[in-house]
RNA sequence: GCCUUGGUGGCGGAAUUGGUAGACGCGCUGGAUUCAAAAUCCAGUUCUUUCGGGAGUGUGGGUUCGAUUCCCACCCAAGGUACCA
């Protein structure tokens, strides 16, 4: 009778199952303890060996909390809305929500076979109406409410429609970042609707502007940045361009300093916060109006250098802002054109990469110095991105490096106003120790006054102000996708009018056809009654819209991150037809202990979902404003992509080791299932496994085909994906929950490797063959001696502690040394034997689970105490060496002895071979670390 | 480019946070057991060496009695970079 892994998993698998064992419940004696995974996308690939590292992780910590006396709360659910389901589609006609429904059940499937301890009766998803009827809830309280700045939080619409009836708009203090011109509450009256509506859409947190875009005229679709490669399409090679569209967007910046502030108080990882702060960016400066020569037109810029403002010798327009069109000088127009047109085809990413190469025009337009009247040229420089600041900055070439290089390059003067400092080769960039000079008024003062004195005088010569900037930009909340949550809005006269609760869920339309229309409206532009009764309030069957009564509805849906951004509170109450919380379950979970997550996340989701808990928060509707209280980022598994090799316009692929510098190949990704582990290409296979490669020629080495090899994340898109069904089947589910967490720190990036996976096996043979002997059960109740007590509590403590710590890692090293010990001992004592039980169970559940009920226990061991570490088996033998001698004039005291510094110099010097190494000197020196190490220096 | 993280034997990694670098596991080598193999057990395993020792934690400097750990500069890899999730 040995480890039989397979019949043992599916046993307790099943009798978790049936027993509902971890079913959880909204009422307890028990402290709650909320655990929290970032739910997957159900990707067609199925779940790869990276996602169950996190849940690995929190299911042990999720069974530690039980065994330590918490009413844990462990659930999981699917972000099942998303691009490759509806890419999917478009290739094969597949309606997206069968695709997702296929791939969740394999992920269920997959997720069951490592015995997580879930409790599914709350699990959610995205894409159901049950669950997406309150992501639209949440968009529309969201375009029912603006930021007002004077009580700093959300306030409702109605308000201050209410405000703009009494008193006009003078005295709003808001976050609006269109330009409204005053307005007396008479004149608000006697607007027309769709302008009040107009103004208000400055207001609301979510609205309608025009955003640019990545556009693909071919296609007819939007692209993301990472769907465009050296500026045409991935999919098809298609030019793309940039477009302004009418877009929804979230006014996340009215949050900017609270997200900022909030995060002070959050255990989590500082470099995670680190890159939230950098990405809010804030930045404390003024903005300067700039006159424009022969135009009433003013240049807006915002510089965090005010007190460097008599440097400037040029400034630089971002190329796509608008007013470059209307200060243009006939003599520029053609080179600015052209220019603009070529900065068109770049991507920002590319732009902002892209710094050594320097490029710009001259508009041919001057601006005129707030101070000093003089000329400043006005240029456009693709260094100068329109969507940060006011896309416009003043140059100052001797205090910046990037206009130094504009300057340099451009035959540009520059001006130096830093007092002994040489700017002949490069700027002036340190802020301390630094006086200003050649500036008036600012003359001789530090950077600090000078930023001071330089706001006050342009704020008295109305020629700027003292403003703070964040790079946040808002969140645009458009995607031109078939498979997203619809936007519950719908259109009257232009302008958007939103749905009700009532109203809810707005259900996802079906269509013949996923992409967008001819037209380049939306893939929902295809729907056949994509259209909204006002008066009944349905949607229409009837695609008559007549702009009376049927009126037609949002085309765009939302993004990937809507329902991942409140998703949490969800299974608090999961299966709550009237709101999308109650309070009792919301009031006793409260928040979110512990989440586990990737740090990709760290700007992308974990910042949208804190917006909407603050904006949810200001609104009462929920009890905490942060709704993660510990946050711990597990390492991404990386995936060890192969490539290919082809000769650039041809079909023939050369294996990796016959490549020359003289030709450069283009890398083309092959699934890494045809590659073995010498990165010997299956070249059959790879024929088979995409028509390509049906006809393509080889080049060889020695008869084989070498691939190359690259590290990095793991995805279907890749091919590098590795599932872990077969190291189940091959080891069992415990064998692979203690390798995934042996394989390195949890919070570490590390590539997949199955070597060492036997290793970890053999840890649980040993383990079951402690309990055994000679195959039969054998567990006696003999006292074990000292020896085995003390290796039990020495791995009491340091699993205890490396839980705590997260230390997963080295705790599975402390059980392998244990159960080595105590084979050696022969020791099958009860009294160690349990205890050690109950410390392995949150790792390896289903063998715990059996030799538990083999024990005589009828209950599982999820809700056996866990053992508690006692010092008094440990300290007894090492009071034998007081002090110990390595030879090299350094000492290593006992704990016991290392006291005080005089207890400690005379137990070294009574020590007999101190003598011997002094010689007859004395110590000029010593260094005492306490409980560590002695240094004596002659 | 910018932000964040990391770099230690043939490999994954450990090091009580400034104190004997390489725990634990994989792999490899030798041995025991076996007709044989698998499995299991025991021993060895950073490199180098004239067997005294010498070198060694990405590279180059610095602080220190002492640095994988702290500081400066650089190189390499990964994640993010706003429409992948």
């Amino acid at each position: 009778m040995g480890y039989d892994f397979k019949e043992i998993e599916n046993k307790w698998q099943a009798y978790w199952a049936d027993q509902q064992t971890f079913k959880v419940s909204n009422h307890s004696e028990k402290p709650k303890f909320y655990i929290l995974d970032m739910f997957p996308y159900p990707s067609g690939a199925g779940l790869h060996v990276g996602h169950p590292l996190g849940y690995i992780a929190s299911d042990i910590y999720a069974r530690f909390k039980r065994h330590k006396g918490f009413n844990v709360l462990h659930p999981q659910g699917y972000d099942s809305f998303g691009l490759p389901a509806e890419q999917y589609a478009i290739q094969t006609g597949q309606h997206p929500a069968k695709t997702t429904q296929d791939n969740i059940s394999r992920y269920r499937t997959q997720l069951d076979q490592m015995g997580f301890s879930f409790d599914w009766s709350r699990e959610v998803r995205t894409s159901s109406p049950d669950f997406y009827k309150w992501t639209q809830w949440i968009f529309l309280l969201l375009f029912d409410h603006y930021y007002c700045k004077d009580t700093d939080k959300a306030l409702s619409i109605t308000s201050l429609i209410n405000r703009f009836e009494k008193e006009g708009n003078v005295n709003i203090n808001a976050v609006c970042d269109v330009k409204i011109e005053p307005f007396s509450a008479a004149e608000w009256l006697a607007y027309e609707d769709s302008q009040q509506q107009e103004i208000l859409l400055g207001y609301r947190l979510t609205y309608l502007s025009d955003a640019e875009v990545n556009w693909c005229a071919e296609l007819g679709t939007v692209l993301a940045n990472d769907e465009i490669i050296n500026g045409v399409s991935e999919r098809g090679g298609y030019p793309v361009t940039k477009k302004k569209m009418k877009q929804w967007s979230m006014r996340i910046s009215a949050y900017s300093e609270r997200l900022l502030s909030g995060l002070e108080h959050l255990d989590w990882p500082e470099s995670l916060k680190e890159m939230q702060r950098n990405w809010i960016g804030k930045s404390i400066g003024a903005k300067v109006f700039f006159e424009i020569e022969g135009s009433d037109k003013k240049i807006e810029v915002f510089t965090t250098r005010p007190d460097t403002i008599f440097g400037v010798t040029f400034m630089t327009l971002a190329p796509e802002l608008d007013l470059v069109q209307e200060i243009v000088q006939p003599n520029q127009k053609k080179a600015v054109d052209s220019y603009i047109k070529e900065t068109q085809q770049r991507t920002q990413r590319e732009r902002m990469a892209d710094v050594k190469n320097i490029t710009g025009v001259f508009t041919g337009a001057y601006a005129v110095h707030p101070l000093t009247g003089d000329k400043i040229p006005i240029w456009i420089g693709d260094y100068v991105l329109a969507d940060y600041g006011t896309g416009a900055v003043m140059a100052v070439p001797c205090g910046d490096q990037r206009d130094y290089d504009f300057a340099k390059h451009f035959d540009i003067p520059i001006t130096n106003i830093f007092k002994d400092v040489s700017v002949a080769e490069e700027a002036h960039t340190d802020k301390v120790n630094t006086i200003i000079a050649h500036s008036d008024f600012l003359n001789g003062l530090s950077y600090k006054e000078a930023m001071v004195r330089a706001i006050d005088v342009l704020e008295e010569k109305a020629a700027g102000v003292g403003t703070i900037n964040y790079k946040l930009r808002d969140a645009v909340f458009s995607r031109q996708r078939y498979w997203g949550e619809p936007i519950p809005i719908y259109y009257k006269n232009g302008m958007p009018q939103a749905l009700t609760l009532e109203d809810l869920p707005l259900n996802l339309p079906d269509v013949e056809n996923y992409l967008p229309t001819p037209e380049g409206a939306p893939p929902l532009g295809n729907a056949v009654n994509w259209a909204w009764n006002e008066k009944e309030r349905r949607i229409e069957a009837n695609t008559a819209i007549d702009h009376t009564t049927i009126f037609p509805l949002e085309l765009n849906t939302m993004p990937g991150w809507a329902g991942s951004s409140w998703y949490f509170y969800r299974y608090m109450d999961a299966q709550n037809p009237d709101v999308f919380v109650g309070d009792e379950a919301k009031n006793y979970w409260q928040d979110v202990d512990l989440y586990l997550g990737g740090s990709e996340h760290a700007t992308g989701h974990l910042l949208y979902s804190r917006f909407w808990q603050k904006f949810l928060f200001d609104l009462d509707l929920l009890p905490v404003e942060e709704y993660a209280k510990k946050l711990i980022n597990q390492g991404m598994i990386l995936g060890t992509s192969a490539f290919v090799y082809r000769k650039p316009g041809t079909q023939t692929y050369v294996s990796k080791d016959l490549l020359s510098p003289e030709i450069t190949c283009e890398p083309i990704r092959v699934d890494v299932s045809l590659v073995n582990a010498s990165d010997e290409l299956d070249v059959e296979g790879l024929k088979k496994w995409q028509p390509q490669f049906a006809e393509a020629e080889f080049e060889y080495s020695k008869g084989i085909l070498k691939v190359g090899r690259e590290v990095e994340k793991m995805s279907k898109s890749k091919y590098n994906v590795v599932n872990p069904d077969e190291i189940c089947e091959q080891y069992g589910a415990d064998t692979l929950r203690m390798y995934e967490m042996f394989l390195g720190p949890l919070e570490q990036a590390k590539p997949w490797n199955t070597a060492g996976m036997s290793g970890v096996h053999n840890f649980l043979r040993k383990f079951w063959k402690l309990f055994h002997q000679e195959d039969t059960f054998l567990v006696t109740d003999t006292v074990p001696d000292k020896k085995a007590l003390k290796i039990l509590h020495e791995t009491i403590k340091k699993v205890t502690e490396d839980i705590e710590s997260f230390s997963f890692n080295t705790c599975v090293s402390s059980f392998m040394i244990c159960v080595n010990e105590l084979t050696s001992m022969d020791c099958h004592s009860l009294e160690v034997l349990k205890p050690l039980t109950i410390l392995l169970s949150p790792f390896a559940p289903h063998i715990s689970e059996e030799l538990w009920q083999k024990l005589g226990h009828t209950e599982s061991i999820v809700e056996a105490p866990f053992p508690v570490f006692d010092e008094s088996f440990l300290v007894e033998e090492e009071k034998n060496y007081p002090v110990s001698f390595n030879g090299k004039m350094r000492f290593t005291l006992s704990l016991s002895l290392a006291l005080d510094k005089e207890a400690i110099q005379e137990a070294v010097l009574g020590y007999p071979r101190t003598q011997e190494y002094l010689e007859g000197k004395s110590p000029k020196k010593w260094i005492i670390v306490p409980n560590k190490i002695i240094n004596i220096v002659f």
